[in-house]
DNA sequence: CGGTTACCCTGGATGC
DNA sequence: TGCATCCAGGGTAACC
């Protein structure tokens, strides 16, 4: 589920109750989604480390350890997520930070166990394996360095802006609405956009994820909640995710959901009137 | 090498 | 009711 909006929101609801503050200990309850490490090893980490900040990049949270305690990187992926308060269904916890004085606990739940829990010595040691399977995050990257990582795929678009490697942060609901946005069909070969029609959809996927941020996230059936909870609000106002076989918002004509080459198994939305092919 | 697919995992919805 | 099938916000290994 989580994309870069629902990722920033959990980071914004997790930093103030996690910086600042030492963890008394911390359970992994799902050794499954450790990745470089060991249940005993974290668990030795985080007991009684202070945590100096919370942060995102890409689709990751992070959290530093004061010290020599290291970095802990939760991949939330499909189905991750964090609760400040108690979760839903406590089978689906995963790994708990208890803060030390006090009785707060902090869940990490992930229903289907795709999320991905690693620790690294330190932040330079994520930020190589960060920089080796992505690009600029999808908020700050720069115009001109669009165009030049879009274009250079034979690709189609809405494939290449689910890449990572080319921006971080896009994932399928937003990358559906971005292509919307900027009035351009998801199967355009990446290679065959103009100057302008990247400038689009640059301008296009900040409009997107900014309000998506502002509306906590995107939220359906049982998937992604705020930290406290509560059910992000987007998909009440987009256009695309969600809307096959409705009329679209601009131009009346029925939105196709369909499933693209080189995206197995991810459903596409688009409006044929307002994203022509050609 | 680049593009595409299979697969990882779980559970809710749908269909017979 | 019971069982099979499909579907899902992501990412990577393997294939052609």
């Amino acid at each position: 589920m989580p994309e870069l909006p629902e990722v920033e929101t959990m980071v914004r609801g997790l930093r103030p109750a996690l910086a600042g503050q030492t963890l008394g200990k911390l359970v992994v309850h799902d050794p499954f989604l450790l990745q470089g490490c060991t249940k005993g090893g974290l668990e030795r980490r985080g007991r009684g480390a202070k945590v100096t900040d919370v942060e995102r990049r890409g689709k990751w949270v992070t959290i530093a350890l004061a010290g020599d305690r290291g970095f802990i990187v939760i991949q939330p992926r499909m189905t991750g997520g964090f609760w400040l308060v108690s979760p839903e269904r406590l089978d689906h916890v995963r790994m708990t930070f208890h803060i030390e004085g006090s009785d707060k606990t902090i869940w990490f739940c992930d229903t289907r166990r795709l999320g991905k829990i690693a620790w690294y010595a330190s932040p330079e040691d994520a930020s190589t394996a960060f920089d080796k399977s992505h690009g600029p995050d999808a908020l700050k990257i720069e115009v001109d360095v669009l165009f030049d990582r879009l274009t250079k795929t034979s690709r189609a678009v809405k494939p290449a802006l689910l890449d990572q490697k080319i921006l971080a942060g896009v994932g399928n609901i937003y990358a559906d609405e971005t292509l919307f946005v900027a009035r351009i069909h998801p199967e355009r070969p990446a290679s065959s956009l103009s100057r302008d029609e990247v400038g689009r959809i640059h301008a296009a996927v900040k409009d997107v994820l900014n309000r998506a941020i502002l509306a906590e996230g995107s939220s359906f059936d049982a998937g992604y909640r705020t930290v406290l909870g509560l059910e992000g609000g987007f998909l009440a106002e987009n256009a695309m995710y969600g809307h096959g076989g409705e009329p679209c918002k601009v131009c009346g004509t029925t939105v196709v959901k369909t499933k693209i080459a080189g995206l197995i198994g991810r459903p596409t939305h688009f409006c044929p009137t307002c994203q022509p092919r050609s």
